[in-house]
Formats: structure tokens, sequence, C-alpha cells
DNA sequence: TGAATAGTGTCTTTCAGACAATATGCC
DNA sequence: GGCATATTGTCTGAAAGACACTATTCA
């Protein structure tokens, strides 16, 4: 068979959808981000934030729009994760998702309360509700990523404000890996690497302030391998 | 917008296809299997073996369907590569593609003379031709990721017979960089990670015979990361 | 001065990389 | 014996991991 023959407006064609994976650190956790579902299929169960691709929009541009509409939450740092299609993972009918990876500072965060009725809630990521469709799975594949991400890549740096204190940054490795590090050994990691510059210090804080530090430019987007 | 207020069938829809980037070495070399297109668009030119996703079938079994309709091939290494969904990649309609990334031994590959008359045919990675639609752009993410793949996993034993010598290893892994290794530095290596085992001696040969190993059962299947 | 967190150095082990001579089988 | 390829070890430098005490600020 060769596909060349056929007129393509001739194929029943699926649906498209973009999942969007918000993660952020937030109370010493991590967090993603979830809509309550109101309707049937699952109706009542939490779900992945996403929606349909139209015509006119890039999978980017889809999954971006659909964050904003859905949470209103806008600049994210955004990689595409995978795309799922198995036949049967939408009772509705036949629906292929292409789930995206999104990261957060939740300082700079501000989930306005949405227009709809619609919930939409922060969950531990260590401590998931009933999900919707396949979203678990979508879910336990997304944090396979995001440790990967953080061991070979500066993405953890999208987690944290402009500027940070090495042991909020070690925080994000440990919350991630769900596992201590040494801090000596780390610190010196991250100082050999030459990633960060110090660019002061903390203040107000009862306890010795520690310093401050920011990603340094040129480095700052060896992110985007895959 | 809620998405679930929306009856999903009321969507216009895009295509979905997939297309299967088979790469193997041969000759020394480095090769893609490509398919020259008969119509429009891109007539003449040359392009990534693929098509429509069925309804009833995930996005794997289309891989392998189209892979065998059109270059016969079949037991291949097979995983998701990435999906490309620009508006205009394709001048028919709006077509979202799930590239597949495959690995296949030359020695045990038979490219039978396809049904129809259209023209199969290996190419070198670094000397291509002419691509039809985003088909470079795609073909040089899968080099990324086989490059990748060869550093952190086990995949390059997909490119061997079950039975290889040290030297074929590591002139997989030359073709591949594009650059030497130090013999000595690379045995070591393969041999330090356990991931191997002797099974005997080359034959035949008009030189002194190579040890033969294979695979380690166990540790085979560390391919499968991302 | 006590509470809280920041900041710092050494030793050991492991791994990567540079580097060249000998061994084996076939003709 | 000559040809062709296979096989092997040492040294050096870099990075990872184990490990515990001192410094600073504020209340």
């Amino acid at each position: 068979m060769v596909k060349e023959k056929y007129d393509v407006t001739k194929f029943e064609r699926p649906s498209v959808t973009v999942d969007i994976i918000l993660f952020t650190i937030k109370d010493n956790d991590l967090k993603v981000l979830l809509v309550k579902r109101n309707v049937w299929p699952f109706k009542g169960m939490w779900a992945i934030p996403g929606g349909f691709v139209r015509m006119e929009e890039s999978l980017e541009e889809a999954a971006k729009r659909e964050l904003k509409e859905e949470t209103n939450v806008t600049d994210v740092y955004l990689e595409q994760l995978y795309t799922f299609g198995d036949p049967k993972r939408d009772p509705r009918t036949r629906v292929i998702t292409v789930a995206y990876f999104a990261l957060v500072d939740s300082t700079k965060l501000k989930l306005k309360a949405s227009t709809d009725v619609r919930d939409v809630k922060w969950f531990s990521m260590y401590n998931l509700p009933k999900l919707a469709f396949d979203h678990e799975k979508i879910l336990k594949y997304a944090l396979k990523r995001l440790r990967w991400k953080l061991e070979y890549t500066t993405v953890a740096f999208k987690l944290l404000p402009e500027k940070f204190t090495l042991s909020q940054l070690q925080r994000v490795y440990e919350i991630i890996f769900n596992k201590k590090f040494d801090k000596r050994n780390f610190r010196k990691k991250i100082l050999s690497l030459g990633l960060v510059k110090e660019v002061g210090k903390e203040k107000g804080v009862a306890h010795r302030p520690a310093k401050l530090y920011k990603l340094n430019k040129k480095i700052g987007e060896i992110v985007e391998i895959f």
C-alpha cells in the first residue's frame, strides 16, 4: 500500500490533544498541577490540564494556550515529553495526546482564580489522587524525565527565582530525587561547573545570611538537549 | 474555555502519521532508509518512510505496519522519537507526525523488492539527498538521539549480529560518532561494564581470529530509558 | 549566648585518557 | 616468514564520594 495514492482527506482522523504536566517546588515538596473533571468520562476525577489542538496552531502553541486557559499560568519552561496514542486511552473516541512537560518557579506564580468553576489544584507528586485516563502513567513518565533532566542539564534553575542560595538549589535536588546530598560535595560540584555567579546576600533572616547566586547567562541555556 | 463542554466530534481534526527513521550500519557507514515520492507534494524527492495512523491501531503498531508495508522490514528495535506538528509542515493539510526511531542489524536484513514500483534505498547519513517535508530536520534530530543513546545505553548492540567482535562494536561507535577511539580504552570500558560474554572465536579469516562476544541477557535490556 | 543555617578542606577511590609492543592464525 | 588484525597494561589527572567542624547573623 502506498500512501500517496490516497487522498489524505479520506482517512478517518483521530483527535489530537496536548496535555501539560506542570511541576513546581512548593512547601518543600514537588507539586504537579491538576484539574478536576466535571463531565463524563472520569467525572469528578483529577486530570492533567490539556485540550484539543487547533488546526492553525503548532503543538507548542496549543500547550501554552491550554495552560493559560485552564490554569492562567504563563511564562513557563516547556518541552515536549512523549506522545501517548493507545486506541483505548479515551472512551469517547480515538484521542492521541502529545504530552508536554513544564516547570515554573512557584514564587512568581499566580494561579488567579479561574473564570470558570473548575477546580485547579497543586498536588504532591508523592501523594497523588486517583487520576483520569492514563494520566497516572503519564505523570510517572514525566517524573522520570524530570529526574533525568536535573542530572544532565540545568533545568533545576527554572524552579527557582532569579536569585537563589545554594541551599535552595540543593533542596530542589533533594526534593526531586527524594534523597539527601552531602552539602560540601554538592556545593563543590555546582561551583566547579561554573554555572552560577555570586550576586549578593540574603537579608533579614534569623541566622547567618547565605550568599545569593544567579545563573550565568551564557550557560543558562544548556537545557535543550532532548 | 473548558474542553469538556465541547463535543469531541465537533472539532476539525488534523491527520496523524507515523514516520520511521531506520538506521543501520553497512559498508562501514551509517545508513538511513528512504523512499522516493512519486506524487505531489515533493514528487521525486526522497522521504522518510511512513503513513497514516489507523483508528484502531496504536502508534507503535502503525509504525511497525508502515515499515513492513513500505520497506518489507520487520523485527527492528523501535522507540518513539518526537512529534512534529508545525501547521505548515505538509502543504496538503494539517498533518502531525509521530516520528519513530529504529535500528536494525544489516546482516539479517532483506529488503525484498517491494511489490510496488517505489524506490526504497539506503543513504549515508553523511551524504543525504534533498528531502521532502521537514524530513531533514527530523533526521538531524534522530542522529542526535542515536548518539545520545549510544553513549548512555546499550542500543549499539541492536546494530550488530548476535555474535560480534569488539572491533566490530568499536567500528559501530566510530561510524556513528564519526571519530576514532583508542582501542585499549574502548575494550577496557566495554569489558569492565560486564555487558558481554565470550562465546567463541572467528573462523576462516586471514589473520589472527578475534574472540566473539554476545550481550549478557540480563543487561541487554538497559536500553529503554527514554 | 543560644538558635539557626552558612560555609569550608582533605583523603580515598574510581574512571577517563594518553600511549606502543607483542600475539596469533593464515598464506 | 610476512601479512593482517587481535590482544594487552601503566601512568596520570580529574571527578566523585565519605566525612565534621567553624562562622555569621539575629533575637
